[in-house]
DNA sequence: AGACATGTTGCTCA
DNA sequence: ATGAGCAACATGTC
């Protein structure tokens, strides 16, 4: 489920519902969910959330220990069916919950059925080393056209679809928000990415910009809800509300949206307005 | 019953 | 060495 902008609202559910209350007791399940620090995490009891950030799919929360012993570092990737919830603070853990962490005035919930999600804990001075090798956000200086360029030429034949999804140089992208900024930017998903155009990475990389910014203000926002299912918060004239729909139209010129597998993954584009180039 | 799911990784082959 | 494609992971839903 979880992209870049569901990734931010998940952190703010657990960074409200923690504030600043001492861990009392935690409870973690799921062997493989916990590929390093799992041992670890007993360690929370007695410490509190200082802040949270995300970065990519990824949310790291630093909590302090009241005594100033060392800080404790909780990073979550929350996969494919991961969520953040917060519960009352008599809750017991239930199915799929694989890490809850009870403070005196709620429960922090982390629910994975699926389990292709991640949960690292450490403790030490400074951020774990994984966090700090994230990419560097869409929505920072340091993506630029030209790095978006570079990339695409070292990928030649790959189709555009496949390679937005590639979190080195992509980070937070995924399925629904590449075929997002491939339909604003109004470029087949099956383009191999060394044949776009200049202007056409211009295009990709303004609607990178774009969606991120868009999806961060409407998904992620103060206050705002997720776009499970049939949502109403995500505006009709996005492409998201009508992909996995039968018989979906382009919410632009109302012409019927197509779907297919490419680049591994089930996407959604409009054939009127997402053309290949023609073939020289 | 069978297909499919908003993600990543590790393997194979070129 | 590097890029591209695909199975695998585990479980739920349509």
């Amino acid at each position: 489920m979880p992209e870049l902008a569901e990734v931010e609202y998940f952190r703010r559910v657990w960074a409200d519902g923690l504030a600043a209350k001492r861990v009392l007791r935690v409870e973690a399940s799921g062997r493989r969910l916990f590929r390093t620090g799992g041992a670890l995490l007993p360690q929370l009891v007695g410490k509190h959330l200082l802040r949270s950030q995300t970065a990519a799919k990824q949310m790291l929360f630093e909590f302090q220990a009241a005594g100033g012993t060392q800080p404790g570092w909780l990073g979550i990737h929350l996969g494919m069916s991961g969520e953040l919830r917060i519960e009352p603070p008599e809750y017991v853990a239930g199915r799929h919950d694989h890490l809850v962490l009870w403070t005196p005035a709620a429960a922090a919930v982390y629910n994975d059925p699926r389990m292709f999600g991640r949960v690292d804990y450490q403790e030490g001075p400074a951020a774990p080393e994984w966090w700090t090798r994230i990419a560097p956000a869409i929505l920072s200086p340091a993506f630029t056209v030209a790095a978006v360029a570079d990339y695409l030429a070292r990928r030649q034949r790959a189709p555009i679809k496949a390679v937005l999804l590639q979190q080195e140089r992509f980070p937070g992208i995924g399925n629904w928000m590449a075929d997002e900024v491939l339909w604003r930017a109004a470029i087949h998903p099956a383009q191999p990415a060394g044949t776009l155009s200049p202007a056409q990475i211009k295009a990709l990389w303004q609607q990178c910009r774009a969606v991120c910014r868009l999806a961060l203000r409407t998904i992620g926002g103060q206050g705002r809800k997720l776009p499970s299912g049939h949502n109403a918060e995500v505006p009709s004239s996005w492409l998201l509300p009508h992909r996995w729909k039968a018989g979906g139209k382009d919410p632009r010129t109302g012409t019927p949206l197509r779907r297919s597998t490419i680049g591994g993954r089930t996407t959604c584009w409009s054939p009127a307005r997402q053309k290949l180039p023609r073939r020289s």
